[in-house]
DNA sequence: GACAATTCTGTAAACGATAACACGGTTTAT
DNA sequence: ATAAACCGTGTTATCGTTTACAGAATTGTC
């Protein structure tokens, strides 16, 4: 890699020269102007980041975390921010952490030491010290993770009383609400409040179950088969779509009862239109979490919201 | 952020004693061990990596440029990578492109700028410039970039047969192959020619058509539906999942024909049981991609190779 | 023609870490 | 006793870039 030296030789100039031309800033003259130019371009000079960086200079890197990147969740969440990230000239770098709180530590260490100008996390382990005097500018994605931190997500609890009205119009005689997901109860304990809100005005049953996230897919998928096998359910009320889906594909019978799901990512709309969720309104969140966050980062110091944005119910086609 | 500096002063010793503890290298009195390791604790100190990369040690970090990441075949791709360099203690950066190759351009420059020590690249424009001679160390997935880069991929044309072969089993009059995904027709050509040549022992008639990928999704369907409108075809042949999945879910008739896809990502295997589809070696693929950069990377100047692992037929499971 | 203002460009000190080198102080060997 | 080997620590140059400062060259003004 040819570096800011090489490239001063090349056009017999200082580096402090080479350097103006890059940030264009100070007085330069046409020509020198033009030589510089053309000895950066013969030897293909890249600024190196690192020495950039080390300078103070912003690095424009925002680091994302999520759980995994499988969920289409998350990988929308993902495509959306590194997208409107792009558009402002930032880039952008994701960690997953499989749940995993050690690795979790690790790649948030590895940012800071890295100097990403912000973090962008959606994960499940609110209670990692790091988090507590972040070190650098955090937003949190559908979880508080300290007072220092502000929150974006969706009204959780809307979305399941939306679902749950829903399926109470169906008068069904015996209810599952079914959570299981990569994650932990958090974001899914408004859902399900939600959900058994809506339903307690109905004369219908309402059992719940937790499906143990941490299990491989192919136990998972026995254990919630097992749990439909004990009743006769006229309706599964999921806390998430995949777990929807799972439920879709393993129920025996071919006659299906109402399943609905939650998240509502474009993905599962297009591959899986006839089922009935709530969708989350991605484009805003992200919107609304990296505006906090360049906030943050442009040191505004407000103190950290929470901010709960609005869902919409999605009914499945049926064909 | 605190620096070496602040824990040498906070300590009572040198800078260098400092980066000793750090590396553990040299003589150490276990005092000063510990009185370093104090201040460091004390001061939540992480050695700043650009710094430490400006001295021209290694970075640890490679770089992964994806088209997307909504396909489940990339999330994965990107998962086992991740996790099996995480496990080789280095850390993973995701690019994604959307196919425009201005972004891919710009992420390649500055993946280099940032000093990583290889890229691994699954991307579909094989002409830029900057793979001809390429700054950094790297392997290209599924698609020749140029010669002076290791490709790894799958045998797409054994896959190919595979299909086919397991199609005219069914003894089909008319036959559909359909191409269509984000990806231009590169690693698609081979599946396909594949396909025609398992198919031509048959009598089958056998149509073949591409969707254009670049359009939006809606649009895309509504092609498909119009082109499974034309003939009654008793098999569809897909040339990737996803457009398998799109034909099932628009198909209107409520007895499907034999439809097939392409790539087996764990996701569909799960989520799409009933699908017929030829699996990907992923995880051998991916341990294949990183052995071969980090021959790589250590210096190792093998000739660019290419690898075309093989593949198998998964046969789609009826409930 | 003298002096200031305006352009242009170079010198050198940072930034945070590493590592070669130097320099004392202990042991150990002879 | 003296040299050699071994420990433990500090000084300092270095990586590639930015930027304050200082000169030099040009232009403008009276």
């Amino acid at each position: 890699m040819a570096t800011i030296t090489d490239v001063a030789k090349q056009a017999g100039v200082s580096v402090a020269t080479v350097s103006r031309v890059i940030n264009n800033r100070g007085y330069l003259s046409a020509n020198t102007k033009a030589k510089v130019q053309a000895a950066m371009d013969a030897l293909h000079y890249q600024p190196n980041i690192a020495a950039r960086n080390l300078h103070g200079k912003a690095t424009h890197t925002v680091g994302v975390i999520l759980p995994d990147i499988i969920n289409p969740f998350y990988a929308e969440l993902f495509q959306t921010v590194e997208q409107l990230l792009f558009a402002a000239h930032y880039q952008t770098v994701l960690c997953t952490t499989n749940g995993e709180p050690e690795k979790e530590k690790k790649y948030l260490r590895l940012m800071a030491a890295n100097q990403v100008d912000g973090i962008i996390s959606s994960t499940h382990n609110p209670d990692l010290a790091d988090y507590q005097n972040p070190a650098v500018p955090t937003v949190a994605f559908d979880r508080v993770l300290s007072d220092q931190i502000p929150m974006v997500g969706s009204d959780n609890e809307a979305g399941g009383r939306l679902i749950g009205d829903y399926v109470a119009q169906h008068q069904p005689k015996c209810c599952l609400i079914l959570a299981g997901s990569q994650e932990d109860l958090a974001p899914l304990s408004p859902r399900i409040a939600g959900m058994q809100a809506a339903l307690a005005v109905t004369p219908s049953a309402v059992d719940q179950v937790a499906v143990p996230f941490d299990q491989p897919a192919p136990v998972r998928n026995q254990l919630i088969r097992q749990q439909l096998a004990e009743k006769d359910y006229d309706a599964i009320l999921c806390t998430d779509d995949l777990t929807a889906i799972t439920v879709f594909e393993s129920y025996p019978a071919d006659r299906w009862p109402l399943i609905t799901g939650f998240d509502g990512s474009k993905f599962i709309r297009q591959y899986y239109p006839a089922l009935t969720t709530v969708i989350q309104p991605l484009e805003d969140l992200c919107q609304l979490a990296i505006r906090l966050l360049r906030n943050n980062i442009d040191g505004g110091k407000e103190k950290a919201a929470s901010y709960q944005l609005p869902v919409t119910l999605h009914v499945g086609q049926t064909k």
